[in-house]
DNA sequence: ATACCGACCTGTCAGC
DNA sequence: TGCTGACAGGTCGGTA
């Protein structure tokens, strides 16, 4: 489901509603398959732990954890830093604080008690996401989109002869790019999705640079895309699916030239493009 | 080293 | 109505 603009989304939101509250209980749903660290780990991590504050890196969301107030830290680990809570909602998966009345919905697989009574809520239907404690410091495998320069972007897709599409897709190059702003930085930079990295010039490279960071941070404004369960921690919807201008949108006309929006597969995954636009 | 492919899961929707 | 297959915003490990 989530990408960068859906995950910074949900990452604010949730820093807003839990930024200084603790973590009185926690509990799994013992589906391993959800997890990245172990149980016991996650549980002692988070519990008495206080949230100072909660951020995106690439896809991740990522608690800063300290505990504050508690006896002083053995002097061993007086340099230690403070464990982080890295959350990844895979394709399906939400982050939600609410009411701890509130109904519990299928496929819930964490549910973290705070302070104030509420509770954080992590449900994923198809268990693609991962919960997990870091020691400190989390780091993505790639660059952030939207802090690597113009020419750091260049030479990462320049030396790689993969369609530029699954290059946009790999996230030990960027993280935090999906599906969906792939396919629309393409189309902005009018580039086919299939051309391979080391045939795009300099010109195309900075193009695809440009549009890139244009629809991730018109997304973002926006509040993400929801197509069909992505919501924020609000609950509320995102909206930037009406700026869409090829994905989702396979034999609509191209905004630009009403040509057919044309749908093809690159390794496993859908791809949109106006074949008159993009050469 | 690089680049595809299937696997991991559940839910929804179109077509028969 | 109900079955089947295709498809879904992501990532990993195995293989060529």
């Amino acid at each position: 489901m989530p990408e960068l603009p859906e995950v910074e989304t949900i990452a604010r939101g949730v820093a807003v509603s839990v930024r200084g509250e603790r973590v009185e209980s926690v509990w799994l749903s013992g589906r391993k398959q959800t997890l990245n660290s172990p149980p016991r780990a996650i549980a002692r991590t988070l519990e008495g732990a206080r949230i100072d504050d909660v951020h995106r890196v690439g896809k991740h969301i990522v608690f800063e954890l300290s505990r504050g107030g508690d006896v002083p830290p053995p002097k061993k680990e007086q340099s230690a830093p403070h464990p982080q809570f890295i959350v990844h909602l895979g394709m399906t998966g939400s982050l939600t604080v609410v009411p701890a009345d509130k109904e519990t919905a299928k496929h819930t697989h964490a549910v973290l008690k705070l302070s104030s009574g509420r509770e954080l809520r992590f449900v994923d239907p198809r268990m693609f996401g991962k919960l997990a404690i870091a020691k400190d410091r989390f780091r993505a495998p790639g660059h952030e989109p939207l802090d690597v320069g113009a020419e750091a972007f260049a030479a990462l897709f320049k030396r790689t002869k993969a369609p530029i599409k699954s290059a946009l897709l790999n996230q030990k190059l960027l993280s935090g790019v999906g599906n969906i702003y792939a396919d629309e930085a393409l189309f902005r930079a009018r580039v086919r999705p299939r051309r391979r990295g080391t045939t795009l010039t300099h010109a195309e490279l900075h193009k695809l640079f440009e549009a890139l960071q244009a629809v991730l941070n018109e997304s973002i404004k926006a509040g993400g895309t929801t197509f069909s369960d992505y919501v924020d921690a609000q609950g509320e919807w995102g909206n930037y699916q009406f700026d869409l201008r090829v994905y989702g949108r396979e034999d609509e006309p191209c905004v630009r030239c009403k040509t057919p929006i044309k749908r093809i597969v690159i390794s496993g995954r859908s791809a949109h493009y106006c074949r008159k636009c993009q050469s």
